[in-house]
DNA sequence: TATGTGCTTAAATACGTTTGCGTGCATACG
DNA sequence: CGTATGCACGCAAACGTATTTAAGCACATA
């Protein structure tokens, strides 16, 4: 009864605004209270399935407190459940940009997975970008999340060692940026597969002069760019330096290098790009000089963004399995963060494919 | 020396890992130790600018409280501020498709925002999926947010109202859809482009055949579709059944819907979709019917998004200005968050503007 | 009757904050 | 001189949960 008057105060004078009523939220003191025990018990009830050696609750008392719940639509509290339990039930992914179709696919994996175990994403986007790289770090300090994805570019392994230790979070990495033995690492055989390409574009499609269009600054860019170089060099192929173009992942500096190429004395009669969006850069330089694809120049991409086939010509390129990827590292982070696995980094090597279309 | 040999104890057998040392991480009591004030008076430094008319403390504390704060690293822990306050700094962005790229840039500008004033983001997809709009309220209601900005295709209202009822976080919607007074809504006003876009293909053009892919059973698609069909009436211009196409904002089902078109007795000799990734759509079953755009058939989209102006022929569409609405949501978001402005809901309609290019 | 032994539940505490209230101290005022 | 007033700060009570510790009880054993 008094009980009753004081939760009435709370909800008229709570705020302002008169019209909406401040829904004081159901504790589990409130179910208890109705399931007549203690809030405790709720609490095991509510945990047993997580807890399966946990104190034994009668039968009865279980029916009436989910009873309890249902009644009065309970919902655990979960700053209070993190507050108590160091748990935050979310996960913390971090890629490159967000307008690359390449990481659609892989995002919505994760997410499937997390809701399956019951976790919550929060995404960032680093655009490539250093400063962004350590925000999102000091973003996870902040807000803690139990498990961390990321594709860093920039980051060095310190980086990511002092950020384990200060913030007990499980890591698995997108790429196979430094050889680690701390973290779990999904990446793509780029360099088998960017020297696989060269080689058919050598031997299969007969060319001599190829072009790379890299991003020499990060890892994946230096990984592939050394595969290429590998693979003119065994083939006895010259690369002039001109050869080597640098660019940022944009369709914008794609077109940009591919101009570059075109205003050569000698240009060259392919191009790998390092991703997809700088090879549509290429085609778009290529069109506005009116040359064909692939009769003058051939254009290889890299990653298989849908645009990919659905731009004339229709883009050969190295695809990565960006699902399988997704897949595989939210496994990998989901078996850490429940105990499944614990030991050393692993590493998930998945394959890419050259598919082959129009452009080359 | 007890309390430290049972935080000892608790370092070593916290849990199996050894080699990682399960961080104890700062509180604001080991801040106050250091400054030699106390807990509450090192709380009061912190959330001055928050609370500018709060107790007086002197800059001496103050300065021995923010070297403390530098010195220890400390981190405010934000589930226990959230349980104490009731403020959880998390705003949840409910998207319709992230492949959508239209969606990106408005995102983008969510999270500049939200940053600004300390917020983070998580993101749900929808998929324009009824089900996944329902499961997205009730991840709300577990996890909590202060603010929400959604662009719903199937809720209601009352279910809407019903959720804000639980939720007392502030809502921005994205789309006009019903009439309102509950919450501000950011929209586009897509009825007047739809309209002044097909009198364009009527006048400037000369078309009478113009056929309509739409998504009848979604508001922006009943709305636009009415346009459509104003705008035929009043040019008195006959609209047989099989002209209103239903697809799904999906380029698969625009290029069906195409299809559909093309195999009519009387083709159109226009057509306008209800969104960007249809009209790619339509362009891919029309190069593939080996007919002319916009000679044998003219598409006009809607959104312009990046792909729009790369693909060949160039995309002619209706542009929505998505930074411009991304900018409007986040903003009245915040000021109702930040209590700066309180009162019913308000209306903020941005205007299309029509972009020609190749395709009309 | 006392004692041990499962089984079930209750009480108490801690997690790290924010905040209402109180307190000591100086200064000003009647 | 006694009492307001203002200042700078400390105390302690919540917020809702998980968990440790203790307690109640029925029943069997000695």
């Amino acid at each position: 009864m008094h009980g009753l008057n004081i939760s009435a105060m709370i909800m008229t004078k709570g705020n302002g605004k008169t019209s909406r009523s401040m829904a004081r939220s159901v504790t589990m003191h409130d179910v208890a209270r109705v399931a007549q025990v203690s809030q405790s018990t709720v609490s095991r009830v509510l945990s047993a399935d997580a807890t399966p050696t946990a104190v034994p609750i009668s039968d009865d008392t279980i029916r009436r407190v989910q009873n309890a719940v249902r009644e009065l639509g309970y919902h655990p509290n979960l700053a209070a459940r993190s507050l108590r339990g160091q748990k935050t039930q979310l996960i913390a992914v971090m890629i490159a940009d967000i307008s690359n179709p390449y990481y659609h696919v892989m995002v919505r994996k994760i997410q499937d997975v997390a809701r399956q175990h019951g976790y919550d994403v929060l995404i960032f986007n680093s655009d490539h970008n250093a400063e962004e790289e350590h925000h999102f770090l000091q973003g996870i300090i902040r807000r803690p999340a139990d498990g961390v994805i990321m594709t860093p570019y920039h980051l060095t392994k310190e980086e990511i060692d002092q950020f384990m230790q200060r913030s007990n979070a499980e890591v698995v990495i997108l790429g196979h940026h430094f050889d680690c033995s701390d973290f779990d690492r999904v990446f793509a055989d780029d360099y088998k597969a960017t020297f696989d390409a060269v080689n058919w574009l050598i031997r299969e499609r007969g060319h001599k002069r190829i072009a790379y269009i890299g991003v020499p600054h990060t890892h994946p860019g230096q990984r592939r760019q050394q595969a290429y170089l590998r693979a003119m060099q065994e083939a006895q192929l010259s690369v002039p330096s001109e050869y080597l173009q640098t660019a940022d992942f944009t369709i914008e500096k794609g077109e940009q290098a591919m101009r570059a190429l075109l205003n050569l004395p000698e240009r060259p009669t392919a191009v790998l790009a390092c991703n997809d969006l700088m090879a549509l850069g290429c085609l778009m330089a290529l069109e506005s000089y009116g040359l064909q694809v692939p009769g003058d120049v051939a254009v290889v991409g890299f990653d298989d963004i849908p645009e990919a086939s659905r731009i004339s010509p229709k883009l050969t390129t190295l695809a990565q399995r960006s699902a399988e990827m997704g897949e595989q590292l939210a496994q990998a982070l989901f078996e850490r963060m429940e105990g499944k696995y614990v030991g050393p980094g692993r590493n998930f090597e998945v394959s890419c494919e050259l598919v082959i279309r129009q452009s080359a």
